[in-house]
RNA sequence: CGGCCAAUAGCUCAGUUGGUUAGAGCGCCUGAUUGUGAUUCAGGAGGUCGCGGGUUCAAAUCCCGUUUGGCCGCCCA
């Protein structure tokens, strides 16, 4: 009998384990932000009625959808996006809802489109929403979102470009276009800025022309009005700018206001406005928009385009609802947020699950490995047992190396004598020997979490550097400043969620050169903290205070 | 959908006017006097040369068809 080729579609993949671990551990740090902001999950089934899906696509879209006769004849299809979906649970569901609605939302999605590089049939989208409100304090939780998120995944350098719609259609009318077909193919065109440049654009618009609507003075005065924050990081003079240039619409007026309204609520929720840039080029190439839109990019990486996006879209959920129903949300674009931090050497490299492997020595030590393996996970320690007790030695140490398990508990009879083990680091072959008792504490002391943003509830030696700082988890406890023999320099305490910046602000600029490292303990009791940080002081009369 | 290119071991590929039993590197498995991995040495497994047809005494090699993959364009973001 032939054998069946093991092969899969165009355009779908494999996360095998190695690109699973970091995979999950992203997207779970990324649920954790969104949770922190008040936003619940949601999940909504991945067939759903053709009627509902295509929702208002048009015939160019339709030919995008997995669509297919279920058996009992159904017109259905596979989930294009989620937003959909999610206008579908607003609709059928509101009088249970709590308004306003936030959710969010990560899974697949299929779009039976040609597979190119970066694009695929089957990619995950990772939506967060809130339903049911037109106050722009929801615009601004949304940017406050975007840059918790990229905080919270470690990203360096980042930058979150705004606009708002209206200020575009405030240009419109200063152009005297009314056709709306017109000004969203304009804007797909201004979309490709980044993308084409300067004169890419103007070669598009130029197209647009000869479909009428506008004609050689509009174009001008378009391009003219992309131009206007270029070279100014100073957001509220770009405001200004932009209020000038549309003085006289009043779509214009209301754009510019809003503007102002999201950047002061942003920076006031702790966005910092070196990360924000107003900027007119930002349209966004879907038609759905109605205000805030902003996307998101790596300055380090910027060929990987827009990494986190989202907008206010007040049309798109009322579909099926009576009413029209306001909407903001943002979209993270997974892959090429994976693919950008993969290039910039920031995914955490972690493959295994497991922090140690307690390998087995023989048949007749097989009960006191199972009984260490048993220890290990009361403990709260990831630990994998090896399951062949005939296997040699040097075969275990290679299963660990190659699933690249950083800890190794050897236990033979020698060990078994005096109710001890050895336990090996991988990364030296460096071998310990330690009590059964101490071994937990043991792994713990010697395992360092492959993945720097995880918040292990102490940290020693950490270099005394300023981006440091931003990956101290935001929690309370104490911290010890060290010099470069080690020497405690100063002790001091943080409330809940200042530890960071207590830290930043503990030195003036002259201590600041003397200090090395840095240690922190976490602690959720401020009285604790406090009595703690004040018995070190006294022991140790810190040359700091 | 249109154009160009490719397809040989798990991976990357060599294999040239058609000629014995199709090769290399990497990877994988086993071993090098029995308690130590990613280095070294020795050995081993693994291929109907994408599939179908044709030309020929003889095809991985030439011809036709087909399928799959890649790049560019269209489309989409």
């Amino acid at each position: 009998m032939a054998r069946i080729q093991p092969k899969i579609l165009k355009g779908f993949r494999d996360y095998l384990p190695e690109v699973m671990v970091p995979r999950t551990r992203l997207l779970r740090r990324i649920a954790e932000v969104f949770e922190r902001f008040g936003f619940e999950p949601l999940d909504t089934p991945s067939v759903e009625y053709a009627e509902i899906l295509l929702g208002k696509a048009g015939p160019e879209a339709e030919k995008l959808f997995y669509r297919f006769n279920d058996q009992g004849g159904r017109d259905v299809a596979l989930r294009y996006e989620l937003t959909v979906s999610l206008a579908r649970v607003i609709g059928q569901y509101k009088t249970d809802l709590v308004k306003p609605f936030k959710r969010y939302q990560m899974g697949p999605v299929w779009r039976a489109e040609s597979p190119a590089k970066g694009r695929f049939r089957e990619f995950w989208q990772c939506d967060v929403d809130i339903v049911g409100t037109d106050s722009l304090l929801a615009d601004a939780e949304c940017i406050a979102i975007d840059h918790a998120v990229m905080r919270a995944l470690n990203v360096p350098n980042y930058l979150i470009r705004f606009n708002n719609r209206k200020v575009f259609r405030g240009l419109q009318a200063r152009i005297g276009i009314s056709d709306s077909e017109t000004m969203n193919s304009i804007m797909r065109s201004v979309d490709k800025f980044d993308k084409v440049g300067e004169n890419g654009v103007r070669k598009e618009l130029e197209a647009i022309i000869g479909n009428g609507g506008f004609g050689e003075k509009g174009l001008e005065t378009i391009l003219e009005f992309l131009k206007l924050a270029e070279g100014t990081s100073d957001n509220s003079a770009c405001i200004d700018a932009l209020e000038q240039f549309l003085s006289g619409t009043e779509m214009g007026q209301r754009g510019c206001a809003e503007l102002r309204e999201v950047l002061g609520s942003a920076q006031a929720l702790g966005v910092p406005d070196d990360v924000l840039q107003i900027d007119p080029t930002i349209v966004r190439g879907l038609d759905y928009y109605t205000g805030t839109v902003f996307e998101t990019f790596l300055k380090d990486a910027p060929q990987f385009g827009s990494v986190m996006s989202g907008g206010r879209y007040d049309g798109l959920i009322g579909i099926f609802s009576s009413e029209e129903v306001p909407a903001v949300g943002i979209s993270v674009g997974i892959d090429r947020l994976i693919a950008a931090l993969e290039e910039l050497k920031l995914l955490p490299d972690a493959r295994a699950s497991a922090a140690v492997l307690v390998s087995v020595f023989g048949t007749e030590t097989v009960d006191y490995s199972l009984k260490i393996a048993g220890d290990l996970r009361r403990a709260g320690i990831n630990a994998e047992l090896y399951l062949d007790p005939k296997a040699k030695l040097a075969k275990q140490l290679k299963y660990a190396s190659r699933k690249g398990i950083p800890l190794v508990v050897i236990a033979g009879p020698e060990e078994e004598k005096d109710g001890s083990c050895s336990l090996r680091l991988m990364s030296n072959g460096e071998q310990m020997q330690v009590k059964i008792e101490n071994l937990a504490q043991a792994v713990q002391d010697n395992y360092v979490d492959p993945d720097p943003n995880a918040a292990t509830g102490r940290s020693w030696d950490w270099e005394f550097a300023e981006d440091m700082f931003d990956r101290v988890p935001a929690v309370g406890g104490v911290y010890l400043l060290r010099n470069a023999q080690h020497e405690v320099l100063k002790c001091g305490w943080a409330s809940y969620g200042k530890l960071s910046e207590t830290i930043r602000e503990s030195v003036s600029g002259e201590q600041r050169a003397e200090v090395a490292t840095f240690d922190w303990y976490e602690i959720r009791d401020d009285n604790l903290s406090q009595m703690l940080a004040q018995f070190i002081n006294e022991k140790l009369q810190p040359k700091f205070g």
